[in-house]
Parts: C-alpha cells; sequence; structure tokens
DNA sequence: ATAATAGTGTCTGTGAGACAGTATTCT
DNA sequence: AGAATACTGTCTCACAGACACTATTAT
C-alpha cells in the first residue's frame, strides 16, 4: 500500500477516533472473530458540460457485472480511512487537494453478495477546470454521468448516490462548499450556474448576486473575463479569510 | 458484551470485498489482507437534573485503564450497524425504541493501542422519563456526565462528544429532534427548556412560543399540568402529521 | 393579599424574493 | 445599429428579536 500524498487540506468534519466499551475490550480476542472487510467508496463529482456528475466504474465481474459502480477499495490495515479515499482519488482522478469529506458508513449485511463489507463513503468535489486536463486519458470503463440520468448501478449505490446529493444540497447555502466545483477565478454568472446546476431550479440574477456579495466572501481580481461579443464579466477569487457564511 | 459468532478472521476463499475499482476486485483476494476489526459506539445522551448528561463507562483496563469512555461495542458478522448500536443501547440503558442516527465513522490506525479498530459511533437520545426508572440499577461503573463537566475521557472521546453536541445543535432547529428528550406530553416551559440546555443560553420565552406554536407541530391535550401554588401549564405532545420544519 | 409561574402582543429591523431597465463590448 | 451578456435598485412581506404586563392557581 502506497501511503502517497503527504495529503493536506480537505476534510470538514474532520474528528479523531473512537473505540468501544472495557468490558468487551477486555474480554476481546482478536483471534477469535470473524472480522467484517471493510472499504471506502468515494463519490466524486464535478461540473461537466454545465452539468453535475459523477464518476463511475463498470464492473468486470460478479458480482453485478457490467453495472456501474462508485470507485472504492479496501482500507489498508495501516492507513487511516481519508488517506484510503484520497488514495482512491488519486488513482481515478490523478487529482490531489480537492475537497473530500466523510459521508457516511453503509454496512447491512448482505448488501454485498460475496461477504460482509462494510464501506465509508467519502464524497469529493472536484473543480471542473483541473480535471479536464486527465479526463480524456482514462479508461473506457470509467465513465462521467449526470447524476439527474443515472445508469442502473451496483449494490445500494443509488442511494449512496442520493445521499450524496442531498447532502451537497444541504450544506450549499450555509457553507462555501460550491467554490470548490469552480476553478480559482469565476465570475458571478459561472457561479450562479453552480447554483442552479445543484439545486436544479433556476436562481435571481439580482438577488443571487447581491445576497453573495453581501457576505463579503468574494474579492475581486480587477481582472475581466472577455468572451464573445458583449460587456466582459468581472473574474472573483474565493476570499477564505472572510469565511462566515454564505 | 459478549461478541460470540464463531468463525475466524482472516482466513476464508477468495472472496472479494465491497466495491472497488475493477482493477482491484478483479485480482481481490481476501485471504490476502489483515482486516481491521469494526466497532460501534453510542454516545447516549438525555436530559437529567435540567442539564444535558452523556453516558460513560469506565475503563477497567489498559489502555485507558480507569479513564471514562463512550459504551460500545464489536459488530458481529452478520448484524447491521444499527442493530449493533441498538444492542448497545439495550444492554447499557434497558431502553428501546429510542431516537438513534449515525454520527460519523473514526478509523486512524493507532487510535486504539491494541488492534485496528475502525468505528461507527451512534448518536442516541434517550426521554428522561423512560429512564428514570432504570438508572438506579446501573453497575457503578456506569455513570451519567453533563455535557459541559465531563471528566477526563479514553481515547480521543472528548473530540466525538464535542462533535454529538454541535450536531445536535445544528439540527436543533430545522428537525424536530429535541422532542425525542421530552416525555409524551410536555409544557412549553419544558420545551423551552431543552432548547436552553441544549444551546447553553436564555432565550426570550415569547418570541420562543410563539415560533415553535407557528408551525403547528405541537398539539394541545386539553390537560393542564397542576403543580405547585401557581397557574397550571397546558400540555401539549408532539404531532407528527405536521412534520414540516421547526 | 401574596407568591409563583403561565400566558400573551407590538414594534422594529433585516433579509428573501419579485421584478425591468441600463451598460459595455464586439462586429 | 444590433446582438449578446453584465450589471444594478426598489418594494413588499415574513420572520426574528427586543420588550412588560395580565391571568390563574394555592395558601
Amino acid at each position: 500500500m502506497e501511503e502517497q500524498s503527504p495529503g493536506m487540506n480537505t476534510t470538514q468534519d474532520g474528528v479523531g477516533g473512537g473505540e468501544q466499551s472495557e468490558q468487551k475490550v477486555h474480554h476481546y480476542d482478536v483471534s477469535k472473530y470473524e472480522r467484517p472487510s471493510v472499504s471506502v467508496d468515494v463519490v466524486m463529482m464535478s461540473l461537466r458540460q454545465r452539468d453535475l456528475q459523477v464518476l463511475l466504474i463498470n464492473r468486470r465481474s460478479w458480482p453485478f457485472e457490467k453495472k456501474w459502480a462508485i470507485p472504492g477499495g479496501f482500507v489498508n490495515i495501516d492507513e487511516s480511512l481519508e488517506a484510503a479515499a484520497k488514495r482512491e482519488l488519486q488513482e481515478e482522478t490523478g487529482v490531489q487537494d480537492v475537497y473530500l469529506e466523510q459521508l457516511y458508513t453503509f454496512g447491512d449485511p448482505g448488501r454485498d453478495p460475496r461477504t460482509r463489507v462494510i464501506t465509508v463513503v467519502y464524497f469529493a468535489l472536484l473543480d471542473s477546470e483541473r480535471l479536464q486536463v486527465r479526463a480524456a486519458s482514462d479508461a473506457s470503463d470509467v465513465g462521467w454521468f449526470s447524476v439527474y440520468k443515472l445508469p442502473s448501478l451496483a449494490f445500494d449505490h443509488e442511494k449512496i448516490l442520493q445521499y450524496a446529493l442531498s447532502r451537497l444540497r444541504g450544506k450549499l447555502d450555509y457553507t462555501t462548499i460550491a467554490f470548490n466545483l469552480l476553478p480559482e477565478q469565476f465570475t458571478l454568472r459561472e457561479l450562479q450556474q453552480v447554483y442552479e446546476i445543484i439545486l436544479h431550479r433556476k436562481l435571481d440574477k439580482r438577488n443571487f448576486r447581491k445576497k453573495v456579495l453581501a457576505t463579503g466572501i468574494l474579492e475581486d481580481t480587477e481582472i475581466k473575463k472577455m468572451e464573445g461579443t458583449h460587456r466582459p464579466a468581472r473574474l472573483y477569487r474565493f476570499n477564505p479569510a472572510a469565511e462566515r457564511k454564505l
């Protein structure tokens, strides 16, 4: 296993580790009990073609052969959960230092017909710009799908994606989570589109701009983005110093 | 606290685990990898003595001998995570059918000096009334502690409790989570006290009542609670039919 | 009457949402 | 001049928070 990537930023809800009640621990003999497998799955979302898309992998073998699935892998014995998620991210997209948070842990017996597998699901948001580079080089059995038009999925992965989407929506207006889907500099129109795509509805331009600018989390770069035959737009940058609320 | 269920860890014919990138699944052989232990810890909170308290267990043995810890136990191989949490709850408090939600999963290697343990933490809220019954019968190495005056805890359990508390606070005003700490019938004053204890600050009586009643989630029982030498208070009941927002 | 808690209404400021016209650039 | 997008301000309504007095019961 490679514990590569000194890793940085990411996780939000990060907290430490937990334990078990002493009595149990006291008499517990590791060798006596069958242990479940523990995997880490990573829901990777990005904005592509003005759509919210998720990266899926086509399974080659039983079970759910030929079905699409959320990428994941087993946790190495001396690797943290987050490190395993980052490794997965790196393997699939080649991207590092992206937004990553733990979503939920799914562990129903029987969710995997092979053996008992408990999976800790992480959620990653990739900014579209950096991603473009590597997108073409991906293997053919890896693909991006609109979260609004998903293919039939393996395991309980439909449920997991729905959960990820609702988490994203829920956090949209009291965190700065949306900025993780944009490159460093962006126009207000682009930011509004991110919100519209995620919320899946139109927003009023004036109200949106008023509200966002009022929070002070945006910094004017003094640069204008010229494109096409019309008035150029100001480019803004996220100002982490003003990390209050949106 | 007996983690029966035969079987042994490791060995098992080449069954792949959860969902991983196809390349890996394809070549994966379970017997080759060491599996972590998986435990479930349950943060149980209740209102006692007009305080928000958490149930802790005093550890008998290494590591963290004599320190207080969040109760927990290992997950049986054919038991769901939630079932394991309910079992734990039942063992420690004898209570069933309480509010229970998954909090977070902690899995840093080395957080338990004995072996690699990944723990899925659940959060339970117990209503004070039903609990009183069994409280006295508890063993001496189990105790309730104010979340505002915690003893020194084992592992990184302090962080976990802080996390649980912030989750509780965060959900307080857009869910009906607080009702789980009250008996079926309660006065508005009692409900307000729940909010005050959790938020750790005073609330305005008139604004609180106005707001809560406006949501329509309370049903007047037409009963009055007489106690002491003063005007009796109306008893209300939670109306699940009106589960909109608080 | 007194003590003790239950119960109630108004005002003010803030923020969300509805809504339409002017500004700037390129061809 | 025309096309295309950037940019801006006002009004209304709902909700949050500040704030003080009357109602009901038991002794």
